[in-house]
DNA sequence: TTCGCATCGATTGCATACGAGGGAGAAACT
DNA sequence: AGTTTCTCCCTCGTATGCAATCGATGCGAA
């Protein structure tokens, strides 16, 4: 063993050991609740025990690990009100950024990287119903939202914004992998680009308090996929982290 | 050596490590920016590097360090817009927290055990004007702060908002401190007391957004005391993270 | 039958040893 | 003299050994 190329977080060891326990916990291989043991692991991935436990005590501060009071780890567990609270939350933030984008102003040459994302939005939500590009949707949307924080020119807002997303089902395209045969799906992608759209020209026009309000209703439309996804035991499995999720 | 006592973060080593670490950043000893080590860390607090290991790591996430990208950590820098947006970020959880406690209700024995509160906040408030209860006041004043994620009934509300608390200059209390000789500080303290009260009131009376938009008007009391102290090197001192603000 | 205690095993937390990579300083070359 | 390169040392990342603790299980007593 023994190619450490350094780089913090950029590579080896401690990086594999969070994409390998990453991986263990959203295929469901260890149920919710389930205690996790450093040993057990370590022989799974074929990684010494010390990046094994860096990699818990991160995963842990990610919010997909809880700490036994008496040591170790457990698999944490979400209810559906948890996951509401965390779309909600996001909401929260991203609005929190829309508002400071518009109430201290953004440069031209970003003001023009928005104008042009909105416009790549527009094109591939205006392509055919049937093949449309998914895909580069949900890259451009991912685009969209890494955008809002970038503009709140806060890094203490965009730090957080990043934290609260990073729980797998409060992303912005948690939802759409899973509607991608469902009709009436496009009506909601259509609505959520309008309110792209509606966010862009609040931030452009300095209205802070409208920028804010639709960006914490766009949030909601995930909330809305959510109750929607919940309904249909298949859809569920396409979504990233719903096997945390219990009752 | 050797009393390890295990409790995961309840004693040992490890917590050992975290206060002492914090204490060496927050007692100025290491500047900002300053390269951290782990070998004279481990020296100069008489712990193995392991433990230390741990005690960076978990406060890169808290927030006072910073990761080096070739490796180590350095004492993270503030700058004074930092500050002012941590505060703004902490009105907007607070906010949330509030708004979220009145749209859903609270228990009866949680409207009495917040309105106790208020009346004990009441009573230090209304006490002498030079030989107030300062102590007392910061101790309720805390727990007001501490109930409202309470009472959001959202562990991920509650988590998050505990979370951005722990920016040392953020947290309700942060700037008490300072004022304890300054008479129009008292002025701020009533007013702070009238929005405790509304607080209270508009989630007694489930307005949500009565409740938010007082709660981050409260927090941004905050930011007013920022600027005040900022004036005065010698107030400066005596607010706790402040050490880490550089212009 | 149930409760309490003691002993044992498994697992975590801590310490230390080792290898590798990066930065600083010196020397040599232009 | 400036620049480049080489080398050495220091620090970090990783592996493993050891000890202490927690939980479980089995036995005994009420």
């Amino acid at each position: 063993m023994g190619e450490s190329v350094r780089q913090e977080k950029g590579s080896s060891q401690t990086l594999k050991a969070v994409l390998g326990v990453r991986d263990l916990v959203f295929s469901g291989t260890i149920a919710p609740g389930e205690r996790l043991s450093e040993i057990s692991v370590s022989e799974h991935l074929g990684i010494s025990r010390t990046p094994i436990r860096a990699a818990l005590a991160r995963l842990e501060q990610e919010g997909i690990l809880e700490a036994i009071p008496s040591g170790g780890y457990s698999v944490r567990q979400f209810s559906v009100a948890d996951v509401a609270d965390a779309i909600e939350l996001r909401g929260v933030l991203e609005g929190t950024a829309a508002r400071l984008a518009a109430e201290r102003g953004i440069t031209p040459a970003r003001q023009a990287a928005l104008r042009h994302l909105v416009q790549q939005l527009d094109a591939t939500v205006a392509g055919p119903v049937d093949g449309m590009d998914l895909d580069g949707y949900m890259a451009f949307n991912a685009q969209f939202h890494d955008m809002l924080g970038d503009l709140s020119g806060s890094r203490i807002v965009q730090r957080e914004l990043e934290r609260v997303m990073q729980l797998p089902f409060s992303g912005p395209s948690a939802f759409l992998n899973a509607q991608t045969s469902v009709p009436a799906f496009r009506a909601s992608l259509v609505y959520g680009q309008m309110q792209h759209r509606a966010i862009a020209h609040a931030i452009e026009m300095r209205e802070g308090a409208r920028a804010e309000a639709v960006t914490r209703e766009h949030a909601r439309l995930a909330r809305i996929n959510l109750d929607f996804v919940l309904k249909d035991p298949a859809l569920m499995e396409r979504v990233p982290g719903l096997v945390l999720v219990s009752n």
